[in-house]
DNA sequence: TCAATTCTTGACCACATGGTCAGCTTTATC
DNA sequence: GATAAAGCTGACCATGTGGTCAAGAATTGA
């Protein structure tokens, strides 16, 4: 009946705003947890408060509304995967990419584990996105990684699979984390727990990789600050 | 030895064995591909090649075939992770495991995506082995890296950090293989892909924990080389 | 005020789900 | 060859699924 949260609420829409939200939001955690196939419209509706007919009503279908998740979960991609070039310093690119994308972990997990839930389905819905958009924006990562190399500023690895390191290795924190909480018999992981499991995956690639700062044209010799050779 | 394709088969069992492998093979690659809920008797039944009344007489219950699939798997990697003691050479044991995760990756994924979506879903059937056998085995080594470390054979990292480390990235070329082949443009990742990304996650976590041999007779010429197994 | 629009929802539908069962056929054993 | 055991499976069931719809309630705009 009469909802009454906020009766002065008044800007367009913003009963259907707000009726959407709580879908999403509920949507993506049962979407991510049990796969597009196993999660039902049922418990959605329950999770977000709502009969199951007002979620078609505002969603569509059941499709529809998984690929606006997916969607908005690129969105959120995109505003962190920014690009580089080949003048930045490499400490600072790999250092503040390790580090944005734990974050993402930590603030959209549910969205982490959706998209991993689609990838392990076999991409159903992202095949383009992950052949098109995904795949040039790590082949132009890897270009600079490459020149960065040749430079001398890292090592010549290959750095398409440096990249699927970092991926996997920051992805892990967000759709393990039932697994990271049961073996080392945690609850939750707080940010204390994130700010060192980040410092450790930077130390490590960076140092794994030979990764250096450029040798600035004012700068005293060797500044080799995470690193020791 | 003896294979089934001869009505003259008979060993004891030879009928139940050849379908129940026929199920548990289809049942893996269904279930990885869309979790417990969402994957269906029938589906399982079709791709065996049997109707699923015959399922059930074998299986017992969904939930029993499930389970069976995640302990035959979790008997998988058993027979890999093995022990390790301080006195092995650490370079060796880390290499082997690196290597070893690989091929468990690589020999059975749809048993890698299986447990992979177990813990997406966050576990239910796994929570006991998680907090306990599990947990005790991540124990176990990370106590052996603090020794390496306090004899000053590697970095004082964080042992478990560590170990997930190598868990994720080995972990992601199964589960996440739609993603890597899509990004990467290929069909398939051929052995010498593999071995290519092996060396590389080999090199890039021994040099970015500074592990070393041990001081032994004599001590080969510092660049670091891939170690065999 | 009053009509147009948006929102809400229970009843309903065709179909798929996991699971049971009874009766059948095949295989094993003596 | 007889009998027991194992294997097989279509018909069936209660429940759950995504989705439709119509009719009413609430909100909006003039």
């Amino acid at each position: 009946m009469a909802k009454a949260d906020f009766p002065r609420e008044q800007e367009a829409g913003a009963i259907r705003r707000r009726n959407e939200q709580a879908i999403l939001q509920a949507a993506e955690g049962v979407f991510a947890r049990h796969g597009y196939r196993g999660a039902s419209l049922q418990e959605i509706a329950h999770q977000a408060g709502l009969p199951k007919s007002n979620v078609l009503y505002y969603m569509g279908s059941k499709r529809k509304l998984y690929v606006r998740l997916l969607e908005r979960m690129m969105t959120r991609w995109n505003a962190i995967l920014d690009s580089i070039s080949p003048e930045d310093d490499p400490v600072e690119v790999i250092s503040a990419f390790i580090r944005a994308k734990i974050q993402l972990s930590r603030s959209h997990p549910a969205g982490s584990r959706l998209f991993a839930s689609e990838i392990l389905g076999g991409a159903p819905f992202l095949q383009d996105y992950l052949q098109g958009e995904l795949r040039e924006w790590v082949e132009n990562r890897a270009a600079v990684l490459r020149q960065w190399a040749a430079r001398g500023l890292m090592d010549p690895v290959d750095p398409v699979w440096l990249i699927f390191l970092i991926w996997s290795s920051t992805q892990h924190y967000a759709d393990f984390e039932t697994q990271v909480l049961g073996i080392t018999g945690r609850t939750t992981l707080d940010d204390e727990d994130l700010e060192e499991i980040t410092q450790f995956l930077i130390r490590v690639v960076i140092k794994g990789c030979g990764i250096k700062r450029p040798a600035a044209v004012e700068t005293p010799p060797d500044t080799l600050q995470t690193a020791e050779r």
